[in-house]
RNA sequence: GGAGAGGUGGCAGAGUGGUCGAAUGUACCUGACUCGAAAUCAGGCGUAGGUGCAAGCCUACCGUGGGUUCGAAUCCCACCCUCUCCGCCA
């Protein structure tokens, strides 16, 4: 959410930003909703300071045991006007709060201007793709070795999800142990462990709601209540801190959890089908950080570098992407993206997405600290995939693979896998 | 799933219709005393919003949402959460 005081202090510099994204503010409308929550609230407070104070006269002529009459009259003429009032701000205040959190974040002044992905920068590349003669993609890959199956996906749920078995399966989870024992022992992160499903607080509070309903998965709770499975750890690690007053020498917070993570990948129905890169269930390490504004652009840096030392430490090429500003999510203020190399499409591919949402969130959750003897401050928000696990393996699969369909286990995973060097059909 | 108890400021804990945003204690901040500290004493100390150049003034908030009333932390209704006991369960 952007902070209310810098829409109507400064309008046309929000218009401007936003239209970077390709986001037209409609600021006809915001100064009209402005306008009438500016005459509804003043005169509805005061109605209240009035009425209060005559309560109040009541309550002191009635201990001194006087007459209270003429007082009650005046008061009870104040009532149609006060439930009026009352009532039209009731009815406007929603649709107020329901504008402003449907404004996206406004990008920062270093994020290029684009429209659209091919307007991202590039801005490093890492690593020599290798040569590989006639590279076979990670489903022709598994499935030889037995470890892929999507068939069998296919008839326990539908599309877009995936079976793992043996040393593939084995693969799968060493990528997590590898991530999560880098994060925490040599980049400084508290491992989580978090719910899976949230409340739609949660989401409200890391911007998925109410814009993004679409992408979410449902499960009913009661009639009046549902649960949302999370689309990332971002949102279960984030709100952790929701409505939290942190104490500064708490911060920063960094926090690593492994999930699973649910898309509905409404939208997106003839895109990336083959194969596990786009799935409705697919594993993420993820790294947060709870920040002081101040440190935010340079925990940016760094987190991504945390991300970076994965790709790095398992010898993958990639490249990284400063996100253009119509290319940028919701929330986000900046964005960079890792894309890993995979020779079967002879292309870079996502793999992580780092991002610094300023106070975007922060206010949205209404997350503080308290710097000594001022007032509470919104933190700084900030989040990362530290990596995609599914999207890992595919690039595990495809850049290590063998001429006779084997892929050699990566050095850095082999304590994870037993010692195994090689992964060879069973 | 059944029975009971309870949700008030950073924490503890009063308050059951009226100058209550809320006693008291504790923590914290400032000052006094002290060579310094402890102890003691005095003062301060919630959040959000509105308005104002400012000092300030005003509004809302006692789990959440409704209701009763001139007036609600307090009364009524619904819901959520926590704790204890029983049952079940990994």
């Amino acid at each position: 959410m952007l902070d209310i005081q810098l829409l109507r202090s400064n309008l046309p510099f929000v218009v401007e930003r936003l239209a970077t994204r390709g986001v037209t503010l409609d600021s006809g409308a915001f100064e009209t909703l402005e306008a009438e929550r500016k005459r509804l609230q003043t005169q509805t407070q005061d109605l209240q300071a009035r009425r209060n104070t005559l309560s109040k006269q009541v309550g002191i002529l009635k201990s001194k045991g006087e007459d209270a009459s003429a007082v009650l009259a005046e008061v009870a003429g104040l009532g149609d006007a006060l439930k009026a009032g009352e009532a039209a701000l009731a009815e406007l205040m929603p649709r107020f709060d329901a504008f402003l959190a449907g404004i996206p974040n406004l990008p920062h002044e270093s994020v290029p201007a684009g429209r659209d992905e091919s307007g991202n920068i590039e801005v490093l590349r890492w690593g020599a793709p290798k040569t590989i003669a006639a590279p076979r993609d990670h489903v022709e890959l598994g499935s030889a070795l037995g470890g892929l199956d999507f068939e069998t996906a296919v008839k326990i749920s539908g599309s877009r999800f995936a079976v793992m078995k043996g040393q593939i399966a084995r693969l799968h989870r060493a990528l997590a142990q590898f991530m999560l024992d880098l994060h925490t022992g040599e980049h400084g992160y508290t491992e989580v462990y978090v719910p899976y499903l949230v409340n739609a607080e949660s989401m409200f509070g890391t911007g998925q709601l109410p814009k993004f309903e679409a992408d979410l998965f449902h499960v009913p709770r009661d009639e009046n209540e549902k649960f949302y499975l999370i689309p990332t750890a971002e949102v279960p690690v984030t709100n952790m801190v929701r409505g939290e007053i942190l104490d500064a020498a708490a911060l920063p917070l960094k926090f690593v959890a492994h999930t699973p993570c649910f898309r509905s990948e409404a939208g997106s129905y003839g895109r990336d089908t083959r194969g596990m890169i786009r799935q409705h269930q697919f594993d993420k390490v993820e790294l947060v950080q709870i920040v002081p504004p101040e440190k935010s652009w340079q925990a940016l840096e760094e987190l991504t570098g945390h991300a970076e030392a994965v790709l790095q430490k398992l010898d993958l090429p990639y490249r990284k992407m400063a996100l253009c500003s119509g290319d940028m999510g919701f929330s986000a203020a900046k964005t960079y993206d890792l894309e890993v190399w995979l020779p079967a499409q002879n292309a870079y591919r996502e793999i992580s997405s780092c991002s610094n949402f300023e106070a975007f969130q922060a206010r949205r959750m209404q997350t503080r600290f308290r710097s000594e003897k001022s007032k509470p401050e919104l933190v700084h928000t900030l989040n990362g995939s530290g990596l995609a696990i599914g999207r890992t393996l595919v690039a595990v699969l495809e850049n290590y693979q063998n001429a006779d369909g084997s892929i050699t286990v990566p050095a850095a995973l082999r304590s994870w896998m037993g010692g195994l060097e090689k992964i060879t059909a069973a």
